[in-house]
DNA sequence: TTGATTTTTCAGAATTAAATGAAAACCGTG
DNA sequence: CACGGTTTTCATTTAATTCTGAAAAATCAA
């Protein structure tokens, strides 16, 4: 029991650690600490989790703890489960990590290519028609960068809708 | 003339709004909004430009160029260069696509991919003995997710390093 | 419908990140 | 070495983001 006992806490002290730290780094990958906490949290549950249970294992205010959850669903990251006979909700989150990356890769395409690309075509079209020096300079750095971007954001999209076993065969050629 | 100042006032315009723009995409990248503008403004500017540029352009501080400036210089998607016969400094961009990509590439690795990764292993190595249910299933979790971050920071190195022509043979293959 | 439970919203508070501007340090020149 | 120009630093201010907590809305069972 002792034995048992000493395992579960050193169990625990390592989660903890997983998912402080990996709250920290959310932040350098541009989403929020708590969110990432969440995310960590669940991605290490043995069972779903409550907004109360969330709430109570990370120290945080009720709204920020739906707020947050609500954004991870929206992502895709985690999933609303029921249970029978249970009114509320408990959350779960996807554990598979080839989908984690397609998801994330997704969203950041979404939220970071998709909009360069339209202005950059936008700054490409606009100034198209310029015929100074310094004009077409412009237009050439722009389109340059739109090619660029453009052809970042199709392999993105390949690369997230290939199953799992191909991208790594790909990979392998790659590192072979 | 009156036609080339009213391409010059065109230009100064789509210039203006892809400053602008880019800035606020930045924030989404991670990248300080200020930072993200003086690249933008440098990318295309048609001569190296002075801190003093740089303040008059985006009308900040010279605390906030300077530092923002070397900033930039640190990631190396600027360089100083010196005029001869003067004193200040001026700074220009680099503007091959295909180094400004992998040179984000690899300070995004530096500061997103290696402390995930170096995380991972702490936490893995602190759960590997844990012979409970619970433990072996967080262990478990904990190495998928360390392989799966080391896989792609080994395709990052490896992409990154690559010529730009072999990049896209590849790619076209990829995408053909 | 009522009442209990759970979810959602959001104004204000707290925290964190970024910018300012002035002073100090640094440099090359006479 | 001292002067003018330039760069660098950093305490303070400002702005942006995140979090709280309580109230309102929604949901469901009786």
């Amino acid at each position: 029991m002792k034995t048992v006992n000493a395992q579960a806490e050193k169990l625990k002290l390592a989660r903890d650690e997983f998912v402080a730290q990996w709250g920290a780094l959310g932040t350098q990958w541009g989403i929020n600490r708590t969110m990432a906490q969440i995310h960590a949290l669940l991605m290490t549950a043995p069972q779903p989790m409550t907004t109360d249970d969330v709430m109570e294992e990370l120290e945080i205010s009720r709204g920020n703890a739906h707020t947050n959850l609500k954004e991870l669903v929206s992502w895709g990251l985690i999933r609303a489960v029921v249970k029978k006979g249970e009114r509320r909700e408990y959350f779960e989150a996807e554990k598979d990590v080839w989908q984690i990356f397609t998801i994330v890769a997704r969203e950041r395409k979404r939220r970071e290519i998709e909009p360069a690309l339209a202005l950059l075509a936008k700054c490409a079209e606009e100034s198209s028609g310029i015929e100074t020096p310094e004009g077409k300079a412009f237009n050439n750095q722009i389109r340059a960068l739109e090619e660029f971007v453009g052809f970042a954001s199709k392999m993105s999209d390949r690369i997230s809708s290939m199953k799992y076993g191909f991208a790594v065969q790909l990979a392998s050629k790659l590192l072979g």
